[in-house]
Parts: structure tokens; C-alpha cells; sequence
DNA sequence: GATGAATGAGGATTCATTCAT
DNA sequence: AATGAATGAATCCTCATTCAT
């Protein structure tokens, strides 16, 4: 593979990313990619099998960069709940740094996902249970209040997206303000696990 | 309009929100729901104008009896932080056992919503502003701890509906209880905005 | 028949000649047509068997009111030059205060005009035939100059039906004056054919 | 661009013309065409944009054909009035021999013609103003009696036109022959305009 | 490695027409 | 006399995909 090569297929995958967030569902035909990436539309079956495989392959990739992104902030704190805040943290600012990556995870579902591998839901469970190992370690030292880890680590991430996707869907009221409502947000989901005695 | 025509209407908004939540947003054509309701494509049109108006009627529809369930349920309650939480409740009862209704008014969106009657979407937030009030009332009563009653309010439904997406679009990993799942879900949500005192 | 059929068929017939003249043939559909009149499409039906029917009605009757026009035109001329401009200048005169009706009879032509009765083409030759007999009264008197007086009544038709039809189909250069325009064609193609004597 | 592009494009257009010609509007469908020509539907869509776009091409080669064949015919002459009358005679043998080509610059007219873009419209005058050119040289020369050359050209290609529609449109009566008829009136357009004395 | 030609299937929509009432 | 319900056929057009080059 050439370097070139390389580089269309990065083109396409970027392309096809932009183009879901910024005109939906509907504008992503190989045609309208290949348009934009100034190429034939043939060119793109010398990447990708054909359209599941190509978003297969988004999805695929942004749950990778979503699960190293977290794990490397996670990698910099200290103490559990350094690590367990950080966790969330991380997934909340890669989603709204990363719009487009993140929203298709989640969004693309309904029309591709049937089709999509079963293994690699798995990868996409890492982030996840990286939260339950935290909130094992946060119960077992006695600084969470948690009756089941992994139910709680579910939760967590469901009302995290729950509060991502209103931001990233621009369903927000125009009178909040998006950082202040990411903020509260976070500390009521975050805080209601913690043991209050640690503030 | 003769009984006929009313069944008709009826039954094209039936089948297209189950064609929609089992098999997504790119199954619904017209051609699709007129098969599966046994009619000819052309017969839709003598109930709705266009695709749009259909899907726009179904979102329409959906928004006014989630709003009328929970008004409903709220009315039987009587102390502030029972409306409170029956307003959570009933968000979340609704979409759980009406699924196929509840998903038109967040998944429908990226096509058909851009072209939604804006003077339509102030419905919707009906039941949100019922919330707010709720909120305002509770910290006037000191029964419960908000610094912004909106924020929160929008808060809540985004957390909400986080919890409420995992379970319906079935994300939710097989080795968790779906009840409980939910119910530590609400709880979390509920209580973080509960004086304390009060336990 | 009662009056208030009459009435419908006549209001069919004019709502159809006006919207074929305004919006263009794919603007008449019989749906078109009765949304028009403010009747169901159906209701059509009830006095033409169908849409060929209605539209060999519109050119029959047009053809007829053309021919009508001209004969009452004619009659109150004295000498045969006179009989003969009159005629011509009625043929005119009808075009342009009726294009509706005028342009039926030519342009639906392509559409519909195959499957038109021959036998009601005959009608339509009607006035051309009283041009023909006036050119040859003329010859005969030593006041026109014609070599075959079918064929000059055919040329003089259609000499004024480019005229007119440039006129009505608003093919005109804005900077030429209509009136200006028709009346110096219509002065070309008569002078044409009287001896120059007469003048 | 391959050979097997050009002939396509080719047959496509000449397909068209054939069949607006033989079957009229209605009978130009994109369908219709690519059945004539053998080759699926879609396959247009790789010569034209739309149908639109096909039936301006249409316009847009005719109106340029027509000029380039009187522009032609023109040149081979040398006195003004040899011009003239090659113009007027050059225009109506362009008509009747390329029926199919002539008749698409006035028939396609009320349907796709009000999108046509103005500035070709200038297009289509090149012709036009050629005549005006000869009348105001041969009045200049004495040669021409004419009070306003625009309005004379305008006349004059508006009664062409009425001939040549009348015999392209079959509308002459059976017992006339076409070529005198075509003979007779030019005789008579023209005649009208020149001076007498020149006889 | 990349492309142009070509297509079958399907998209929303409109049409003339029929039928029962 | 008039209508609402319903439809099959047709409209333009887009899509993912294949194939030969």
C-alpha cells in the first residue's frame, strides 16, 4: 500500500465523517463522497466492500479513538476518584471535541448497525468497563456509594450521552449556556456517587 | 369522514411508527407502508400531502400524548416533590411502553425535522416547562437544592433520556436487569436534586 | 339537463381553457381542473367521458365560436374586397381578444389532436372556404391578383397564424410594439394580393 | 471522451428530436427515450443532468444548427436583395428538411422553455437580425420599401414561421401541393417588400 | 491505483380513471 | 348530480454496485 493510497483512504473516512454530521443521513452516497473528495466514485470500492463496510469502519474507528483518548487520560490521575472523574470527563470533551467522530458511534445505528459485527461491540464496551473497575476500586476503599458497579457504570455513560447528544444535536435551548449546563450536569452525575463525607 | 378513512389514517401512523422503530429511518419509504398496510402507495396521499407531512404528524401526534400522559399523571400527585418525580416517572414510563412513539420525536430528526414547523416545537417543551415550575417551587419550599431550576430541568431530560435511549434502542449489555436498570437510573437522577435532609 | 349541469360544464370548460392558456398543458390535469372549479375530479366525468373528450369539446367549441365570429364579421361587409380584408382582420381580432380560445385550437394539437375525429376537421375549414370563395369572386371582378385561390386562402391562413401566434405566445421583442406590429403585417399580407390599381 | 460516449450522447439527442417530433410532448419521457435507444434510464443521467437539461441541449444545437446553415446560404450571395431572399429562403428549407430540429425551437416552448436561460435567447436572434441588416442596406439602396426594418423582419419571420408550421404540422389540406404552396407564399412575403420597378 | 460506462432497484410524487354510494 | 376512496401506471430522479479498461 502507497503512500497515497494511505492518504485517500484517510480522505474518504474524514469526508464521509463531515458529511454525516453536517448534512445527515441522507447526503451520505458514495456519490456525495466521492464528490467531495474529488474522486471517482468507483475509487472508494478500492478501499471499502462496499457502504456497511465503510461505516463499519467509521464506527469502528471512533470507538478506537474514543477508547485510547480516555485511557490516556485516565493514565495521567492518581487516586480512584482522580481516575473515575477523569473517565467521565474524558468521554464528555472527546464527544464535543470531536463531534462528528462520536455521533457516529451512536447515531449511524438504526440503518447500519443491524449488520454490524457483533465482536466488536465488544471494543466498544472497553471505556466501559474500565468506569466498572474504577467504581469496584472507589466501593472497595470506602469513597463511593455504589450497590452495583455495573449497573451504576451504565447509567453513568447512558446519562452521559443522554447529556452529550442534546448539546451535539443542537437541541439545546437557545437560553443556556452549553458550557454551564456540560458543567452542572457533570457534577450531578458525578457527585451523586461519590461519599459526601469527602467533601 | 366515514369510518373507513379514520381506520386508514390510523392505520398508515400505526405502521409507519413500527416500521420506523424495527426497521429504522431508511425502511420507511411510501412504498413500504403502503405494503405493509396492504393499500396502494398512491392511497397514502389522500391522507397526507407529502412524506413530510406524514412524518411531521406522527412527531406531531407523539409529542401531544407524551405531554398529555404526563400532565395526567402529574395531576394526581400533591406535594411538590412527588409532582417532581411523577414528572420523571411518567417521562420515562411513556417512553418505555410506548417505544415506537416515544423514538419519532428524537430520531426522526436529522431529515424531516430541519423542515418541522418551528411554532410546533414550543409543544414540545410543554412537559419540560412543567418541570422547571416544579423545580422553582421545590427550591422556594427548601425541599430541594438548585441553582438554576432551567438548566436543571434540561439537564434532567437529557439524563433522562440517555437512560431511556440505551434501554429502547437496546444497547444495554444482556448481563443487566433492565427494571433495575432503570430504576438506579432514576433514582441517581432524582436524588441528586433532593435535599438531603429529607432522608 | 338542468341549469345548474349547464353551468358546471361551462364552468369546467372555461377553468380548462384558462389554465391551459395560463399555466400550460402539464398544468391541466383534471385534478387541476376541478380544484379550479372547486368540484371533485370526478365530477368531471359526469359531462365528458374523459380527458380526450374534454379536450376535443375545448377545440370544437373554439373552432366553432372562431367561425361564428368571422361569418358575422363578414356579413356586414358590402364589396367582395372589403368582405374579404373583413374576414381576415376577424380572424385576427378573434385571436387576439380570445387567446385562450385561439390557442386551443392549434396547440393542443400535438397532444391530443390524433385521436381528434377527422370528420370535425372539416368545421375548421369552414372560414377558410369563405376566403377562398371571396378570392375567387375577387378574380373573377378583375380586383385581386391570384394565381390559385386555395392555395392563397391556406397562405394567408397561415401567414396570419405565425402572425398571431407570435403575438399571443409573447415571442415579440419588447421593443416592437404589438398593435404597430400587427398592423403593418396584417397591410403586408393583404396588399399583397389586390391589384395594385386600386389603390 | 470515448467514441462509444459520443454516439451515445448522440443517440440520445437524435432519439429525442425523432420522437418529440413523430409522437409529440407527452411521449418524451426519459423512459421513453432510453427505450428507443436501447439503454437503461439511468444512463442519460450520464449525458445530462435532468430533462431539462436535455431539452435546452436540444433547443441550444437547433437554434445553433439553423443559424450557422442561413449564415452559410447568406454568405454565397452578393447583391442585398439576393440576401434577403436567401435568408428568407435558406430559413424555410433549414425547416422543412430538419422538421425534427426546427420545430423543437417552438414547440418545446411552454413547458421547459420558461427555465430556458434568457441570454441564449440572443442565441436565437442572430438570424433575426441578419434580416434586419439586409432591409436597412436595401432601403438605403432604394432597393426596399420599408417604413420600420425591425418590425419587418419580425413580420416576415413570423409569417415564415406560420407557413412552415402549417406544412411541418401537416395541417395543409391534401388537395394542395406542398411544394407549391411553400413556393407561392415565399414568393408573397418576399414581393411585398421589394420595389416594384425592380420587376 | 483509478476511472467511465452502465444498470436494476427503488425513491417520492402525479395522473387519469373507476366504483360504490 | 355529485363525491370520496382507491388504484395502476407513469413521471423524474438517485442509489449502490459492477465491469471492462
Amino acid at each position: 500500500m502507497s503512500h497515497a493510497d494511505q492518504s485517500l483512504r484517510e480522505r474518504i473516512l474524514q469526508t464521509s465523517r463531515t458529511l454525516l454530521y453536517s448534512q445527515g443521513h441522507l447526503a451520505l452516497s458514495m456519490r456525495s463522497i466521492a464528490k467531495e473528495v474529488g474522486v471517482s466514485a468507483t475509487s472508494i470500492y478500492l478501499y471499502f466492500d462496499n457502504k456497511d463496510h465503510l461505516l463499519h469502519t467509521l464506527i469502528e474507528e471512533s470507538v478506537e479513538e474514543l477508547s485510547v483518548f480516555i485511557e490516556d487520560k485516565v493514565l495521567q490521575a492518581t487516586t480512584v476518584v482522580d481516575k473515575f472523574t477523569e473517565n467521565i470527563r474524558a468521554y464528555v470533551e472527546f464527544a464535543l471535541t470531536n463531534p462528528e467522530k462520536y455521533q457516529i458511534i451512536y447515531n449511524v445505528h438504526p440503518e447500519a448497525m443491524s449488520r454490524y459485527p457483533k465482536e466488536k461491540f465488544r471494543k466498544a464496551r472497553r471505556c466501559y468497563e474500565l468506569l466498572v473497575g474504577f467504581i469496584e476500586e472507589g466501593v472497595a476503599k470506602g469513597l463511593m456509594e455504589v450497590a452495583n458497579p455495573v449497573i451504576a457504570a451504565y447509567s453513568i455513560w447512558a446519562q452521559l450521552h443522554g447529556v452529550v447528544s442534546v448539546v451535539i444535536n443542537q437541541r439545546l435551548d437557545n437560553r443556556i449556556d452549553r458550557d454551564l449546563f456540560v458543567q452542572e450536569s457533570l457534577d450531578h452525575i458525578v457527585q451523586g456517587f461519590l461519599v459526601r463525607s469527602t467533601v
